[in-house]
DNA sequence: AAAGGATCCAACCGCAAGAGT
DNA sequence: AACTCTTGCGGTTGGATCCTT
């Protein structure tokens, strides 16, 4: 999985990590600690970047890393974070102890995020999703004198956002004129 | 069994913020 | 104040694997 490993033209070698060189991060940085990053891959004897080294191993190899499928309790969590904090996974997977921002990231866009827009629900806003029909019955229960070729009207326009604007706009101001 | 589309996730990239000079 | 260097973050990509036809 991953990448193909490539050379740059400075040597610095991208793409999967080996074992071998796995091992040589770890070993250095237990003995060393993380400390510069931009040092260390000389150091450790690794043809990486030092960023790549810091992604390894605050990703990967960090000995706190808790693998595995994301239970119940860490899905909700993640979802109650999400709808306060927004796509800020650094300070979601603070709250997340052994879990990765890029874990929690990929895992939002890869199960969450579905499962969202499946109940309806919006990935971005954590407000329920309105499709037309919806919007239709909304609007016809909020204001019982709109007529029906106003709401054919309405229903003309295709971004769904704007829909919901002008659903919220009408829902909080009645005096809006509706021709 | 094979093809190809969908899914998953490790790893990369670009940018911004903070630290140091 | 202005510049450079380093680190951290969020978004995106690429390719292996899974699933469906």
């Amino acid at each position: 999985m991953g990448r193909s490993p490539i050379s740059d033209k400075n040597g610095i070698k991208k793409g999967p990590w080996t074992p071998e060189e796995d091992m040589k991060l770890t070993q250095y940085i237990q003995m060393h600690g993380p400390g510069n990053w931009r040092s260390l891959p000389k150091n450790a004897g690794l043809e990486r970047c030092g960023k790549s080294c810091r992604l390894r191993w605050t990703n990967y190899l960090r000995p706190d890393i808790k693998r595995g499928r994301f239970s119940f309790e860490e899905e909700e969590t993640i979802i109650q974070l999400h709808s306060v904090l927004g796509n800020k996974w650094s300070a979601i997977a603070a709250k997340l102890p052994g879990r990765t921002d890029n874990e929690i990231k990929n895992y939002w866009n890869t199960h969450i995020r579905k499962r969202l827009l499946g109940k309806g629900i919006d990935p971005v806003t954590h407000a329920p999703h309105l499709n037309l029909f919806d919007l239709s019955s909304s609007l016809i229960n909020l204001h019982d004198q709109f007529n029906l070729s106003n709401l054919f009207r309405l229903q003309t326009l295709v971004n769904p956002e704007a829909l919901r604007l002008a659903a919220t706009l009408l829902a909080s101001n009645p005096e809006i004129p509706r021709t």
